[in-house]
Formats: structure tokens, sequence, C-alpha cells
DNA sequence: CTATTTCGACAACCACGTTGTCCATCATAG
DNA sequence: CTATGATGGACAACGTGGTTGTCGAAATAG
């Protein structure tokens, strides 16, 4: 009869496990030649996808108002991983692509989280480490990924 | 032969875990009285402890400068949730300590923690639950917490 | 008694989110 | 064709939360 953890650790260990992995890409895809992109650019990188898009729609996805991802955008393409064209369809809209460093910090990452999940696969085995995702799966359903951590966190 | 999800999966599932877990303690959190209490706010109340503290060590224990957890201290004593105390043995030292609404909400947390890790355990049984645990201590071990979020989210 | 360290406070700065406002452009109704 | 409304983008201001830098007062070491 083993007695139950506190109900606290569970939430501090997810969020830890969270880090653990964001940390480890990063360390790795500076040594790959992407040391200026930051957790949040890979987030944003991400929800512009291989279509490109717009600031507004960009900032739908992630959970954030346009001006929020706008800056975001301006952070990005000042390092050169996004660029802005403009929408020869509809004047006003600014469309946004990944350049191709962009792409390529994108695909760098993707190689690096499936090797970490097989680094979690040695140490825990496959079975357990599927039964864990499909564990997070069931509990956190479709809950929409929110960029706004920081003033979610803050409480702005 | 189930195909391996894309690693990216598991670091977002960890995340959205933890949200949905602290979204849940402070819904229920804002039932009891408590409306204001924002999520850093429960980390730097565990962080102060029954024993009080200073805002060095307050610090230290949260992996923040002096000077961001002296800010947490000061909106914490606005809300009625800290104190500060002059330190007999020692005219430097300001000792904080919780207030009796501070302790009643941390309290009140550790209960709703424990009532939604059993809600958890509804859903995945228990067994599944503590080797979700069990596999998250394994692969965080004794990485300290550390409370900045926003800046290493960030970037900063 | 003097030199160093430590604690707390103040100020400035940057990152990231928010709301509010404004303008140019597109879409639509009359 | 024109007046009206909706949409996309930019600009400004603000609050929070982190950082570094500085400084004075108090404790401690020599």
């Amino acid at each position: 009869m083993s007695t139950e953890p506190p109900g606290f650790e569970l939430p501090l260990r997810l969020l830890l496990g969270f880090r653990v992995l964001i940390d480890g890409l990063h360390a790795e895809l500076a040594r790959q030649g992407h040391p200026d992109v930051r957790p949040v650019h890979g987030f944003v990188l991400q929800a512009v996808g291989p279509d490109g898009t717009t600031a507004v729609e960009l900032g739908r996805r992630l959970g954030i108002t346009k001006q929020a991802a706008a800056k975001h955008v301006e952070a990005l393409e000042r390092l050169g991983y996004l660029q802005r064209t403009a929408d020869p369809a509809d004047a006003r809209r600014k469309v946004l692509r990944l350049t191709a460093r962009g792409a390529d910090s994108l695909a760098r990452s993707a190689r690096i989280f499936d090797a970490l999940r097989a680094e979690w696969a040695d140490t825990l085995g496959v079975e357990r480490l599927r039964a864990l995702e499909a564990d997070l799966r069931a509990m956190t359903g479709s809950t929409p990924f929110r960029l706004d951590v920081p003033g979610w966190f803050g409480g702005g």
C-alpha cells in the first residue's frame, strides 16, 4: 500500500518535463547553427507553416492578439527567419513566409524533437512513453495551445 | 505495429497538462475566496513557507534575482498574503511571513491539487497515474524549479 | 577601527502581452 | 458609382515580470 504523492508534484513535473525538452532542443539547435532562435520563435515559425499566413491569422493560431503576433514577426524578420511579401490579390495583406533559414530551423527542430523523444523511450521504454503520451492526450484533449504564457503565468 | 507520434507532441502535451491543472486550481481557488491569487503567487507563497524567509533567499529558491523576488513580495503584501517584519537580530533583514490569508490560500491550494490529482486518477486509473508521475520524475530528476518562465520562454 | 560582504531599495531597461486608435483597402448595399 | 461597414496592418501607451547596475546601511572579518 503505497501513499499517494502530494497533488502539487504533478503540475511541477509536467512543467519541468516541458522545460527539459525545450532546453534540450535549443541547446542542440544552437549547436546546429541556430543560436538565436528562442523557444517562442519555434512556436511562431511552426504556426506560420510552409504555406505562409498573415499576422492576424498568426495571432489566432497562437492565441494572442495580432499586435503581439506582429512583434514576433518583426523580431523573426530581423533574424532572417521570416519574410513579408505583398499579396497581389489584396493590397492590405502582407503574407508571411518562412525563409530558407526559417524552414531549416523548423526541419532541424522536428528531427531534434524526435531524437529527444527517442531518448525518453530509451530510458522509460517505448510502451511506458506511449502510455504517458496517451494519458496526457486523454487529460488535455482538445485544449487549444496558447502562447500567452507570460501574461497568463504572470496574471496580465 | 503502431507508428510513433512526432516528437514535438510530447512537450506540447506536457505544457498543456500543466496549464490544465493550474487553470483548474485557480478556478477553484477563486471560488473559495481567493480570486486575486495568480499562478506565480502560489509558487512564491510556497517558497516563503511556514517559517518565513528573506527576499534574497526567496529569489534563490525561485531561481530569480532578489529584485524580481522583491516585486512579487510587494504585490503579495499589497494583496494581504504576505507580511514583512523586522529581524531583531539583524537590522538589515526583513523577514517575510505568510499572513493568515496567505496560509489559507496555501492550505486550500494543497487540497485542490490533491482533488485534481484524484480526478486524473479517476480517468487514467491509479496505476497509470503513478506510472506517469514516476516517469516524469525519472526524466526530470533533480532539475531545479525555476520561476523565470517569462524571460526564459521569451528569451530574456 | 577599517575593509569587505550582505541585505534591501531605487532606477533604468528589455521582452511580451494587452487595449485603444487610426488609416488604407476590400466588400457590400443602395 | 458611391456610401457604409469590415478587415489588415501600424503606432502608441500601458502593466507585468525579468534583468543589470548602483547605493546606503548594517553585519562581519581582519
